[in-house]
DNA sequence: ATCCGGCTGTGATATCCATCACACTCGCGT
DNA sequence: ACGCGAGTGTGATGGATATCACAGCCGGAT
């Protein structure tokens, strides 16, 4: 394996590991993996036993998803490098509730439990930057559970789009090239829907298509819609 | 005020401050206020300034709301004794994104923020226990989301009356004795359609009432419509 | 080139549920 | 006792959206 100044070097200057000392956080990386995902390969599974380690993403993308009774898929989010996927289940007892998923060719690293663990205690920064990321997905995830019971498709549909845009690009591009289906499973609606209101959209000029791909025009409207519904 | 020897003895066995070590938990209370609460009186309003302190419950019982577009109430989240709130509005920067309100008659202590975090950071097993009850609400909420976007009104009234049950008696009790439309905003159901949910579960045996409220008798099978949805 | 599988468009239909409308009950204050 | 307000029961209706059905369509594998 290469050297741990490599992945150290791609951490993103943002990024929660980067809370960590230089010291402890080379003594994690030493115990940590790094795997080599394709699309479409999972790398925990709902049900599995609980975490024994947590998936720090360097590149690529991550989908967490659930398969609900009836055997429909919900995309919970999508991860982008940097972020730090499966605490929960670290911090939480009990079975994994989510499947993770790779949707491009991904790069991730592997951390240990317990190592994880104790490296977050040697120091407050870190702590509370773990704290912070998941005050960050409450928060997020209070605003799906609002928009989900008052919205109807169009705001749902605005919202997710929002949530997928590429921030590193100026251009209105998704991450991860979505298909219909993703889109459904992510906004939490019907295929055929997300095809009709993306057709209705385009001939509005608030989107347009780059072959299969969506980009997003008129940014401001879909955020109008995300945040005020129909009313807007 | 009285001691805080007082309301040492108030904190619950298993109270996330009792994760903290005696000294700087004195020292925190020290610098707490205890407020008492009539039902109905709000504690935080959605859209205040960020969160210049956490709050703690000693006594009562509080409900944590939106209000949607649309006027709308959702209940996130009913909370009894022991439990911390606001403490994301402490770390997630930004207005606060909902409202406390207490449902009955309720004491609390109001932690302010800066010595909340720094108390926090004096122990490990503090923040450990923080990052836990965080780690719980993700995945709480995680079911909450599943639940909405793939059961019907009965899984998901099913859902709300067991997060309900009073788990301190063995008897099928409500917290906090929720009217018909408080169920209906915490489940995402109209109120109409809980009263027929009711009729019909108290018709086959499945729960029975006390005037207004509701007892559990079948928590099992509620158990199950809950986790399996209409299949079960 | 051709075939095949996954993605996409679009209408018709069925279902679930919110909403509206109104009657009823029960406690409570006057 | 009375009336009032909050909570509740129940039918009728309409609307939003999932589902079904099927027809292109495009890209990659053979």
């Amino acid at each position: 394996m290469e050297t741990f100044d490599d992945v150290l070097e791609k951490l993103a200057p943002d990024s929660l590991l980067r809370a960590l000392e230089p010291e402890p956080l080379n003594a994690l990386l030493r115990q940590s993996r790094k795997r080599d995902l394709k699309p479409g390969e999972t790398i925990i599974n709902q049900g599995d036993e609980k975490g024994a380690f947590a998936v720090y993403l360097l590149s690529g993308g991550l989908k967490i998803s659930v398969v609900s009774a009836g055997g429909r898929e919900i995309i919970l989010n999508y991860c982008a490098p940097g972020e730090l996927v499966g605490e929960i289940a670290l911090l939480d007892s009990g079975p994994r509730t989510a499947a993770v998923t790779a949707v491009v060719d991904t790069t991730v690293l592997l951390l240990p439990t317990q190592a994880f663990l104790d490296t977050v205690a040697t120091s407050t920064k870190s702590m509370i930057a773990v704290l912070r990321e998941l005050a960050r997905r409450v928060r997020e995830q209070n605003l799906v559970i609002e928009s989900d019971r008052t919205f109807s498709m169009g705001p749902r549909l605005a919202r997710a789009l929002v949530r997928l845009v590429d921030a590193d690009r100026d251009d209105g591009r998704l991450l991860f090239n979505p298909s219909q289906s993703d889109l459904g499973a992510f906004a939490g609606l019907a295929r055929e829907n997300v095809s009709r209101l993306v057709s209705e959209w385009e001939s509005q000029g608030v989107i347009a298509r780059e072959g299969r791909a969506l980009v997003i025009r008129d940014m401001e409207y879909l955020e109008l819609l995300a945040e005020f519904g129909d009313e807007a």
